[in-house]
DNA sequence: AGGATCGGAGAACGTTCGTTCTCCGAGGTG
DNA sequence: CACCTCGGAGAACGAACGTTCTCCGATCCT
């Protein structure tokens, strides 16, 4: 069976985001990858030249697709303040997926985060990421100080992210919400 | 250089602690831990016998001292206000550790949390444990629902512990602490 | 003092991993 | 048909790992 170089780029990067997102970076060997994808391993390194290669470009996409998620849900919405809460909905729905287990820049970070400056960046970014859209919706919400409102409401987030990750429960995003509520009562006095 | 049980044990741990915090649980081999700590290989073993009962003596040592230096900081204060508060001081001056990497638990739950449940359960349990000092607290400070207001101020810890680490700033602490006074103010109607 | 016990240093073993290499058949081109 | 290129299957390689073993000197008991 012979592939065009889309479509096993496509095959190795499912198998790479459901095998290093399942069990770590670290405990997946390139072999299962191969298994896993059904392309040889010839063909795997030549489409990424090493394991650091394919792991960036997991989590590239990982940033892409956690992004258009967010935004989906974000967008159904068009109260401002209600485009903020939307935010907690996206993690809800995320948290209840039944392979769910926690950020995978967070666990990527936790692994490789002193070893691998790579990885440390794409973290940050993902999560600086993160915090510009919700600075975007603090400012279109009129907050005296949308930046801070932003840290307060990814605070949460993250919290609920880890939280349901250990705690294997979807409840810590209805949790976020609610202290969400509360802090946007206290932030946007309207 | 001949050492008693006791002592090699510690200097085991010390060396585990200082190595597994940094780099990761599976980035350290063993013979890293023997080189660091002194301590024969074959001592090593006798002490700890596998590597997963080593890395369940160092989750168990960082629960109780986390938990001590908590209560440390909260039993500084008695209003009981300023004692739910103390919990973000505590994470501040955690965060300003040079060496500070993000919860052991959460790292080791991101590495391990599918392949080792005996990881997964000590993650839990010490989140648990957390959870339940802050419903304490919330108690004492006469709060209507105090489980709830708990689970409000975890997400804020979880949340700040998570960015200053990957952020690489002991800011998240005073973030945490403001929305927390929000969360207050709004829980405690006194 | 002599024998037994213990621990230290580190070699050894078996496995796994990342990466490369070899061999071979399939398909396109003159 | 002859030739060349490409990719598949999987062996091979060198390093690292967790764990065990060997050898040997020190210490303790009687």
């Amino acid at each position: 069976m012979v592939l065009d170089t889309a479509t096993a780029q496509r095959q190795v990067l499912d198998a790479a985001d459901a095998l290093f997102y399942e069990r770590g970076v670290q405990a997946v060997g390139m072999d299962a990858i191969r298994a896993a994808s059904g392309v040889s391993l010839k063909r795997l390194y030549q489409l990424f030249p090493s394991k650091d290669t394919l792991i960036e470009a997991y989590l590239d996409r990982r940033d892409a697709l956690w992004k258009s998620m967010l935004a989906e849900h974000v967008d159904a919405a068009t109260d401002p303040r209600a485009r903020i809460l939307a935010v907690f909905d996206f993690l809800s729905d995320w948290f209840q997926q039944r392979d769910y287990r926690g950020c995978a820049f967070i666990n990527s970070f936790g692994e490789l985060g002193t070893v691998s400056p790579r990885v440390a960046d794409l973290a940050s970014q993902h999560k600086e990421g993160f915090r510009q859209a919700l600075t975007e919706l603090s400012k279109a919400a009129g907050a005296a100080d949308p930046d801070r409102l932003a840290d307060h409401l990814i605070l949460l987030s993250e919290g609920a992210i880890t939280r349901s990750a250990i705690s294997g429960t979807a409840d810590p995003a209805a949790r976020a919400r609610e202290a969400a509520t509360m802090i946007l009562d206290a932030s946007l006095k309207s």
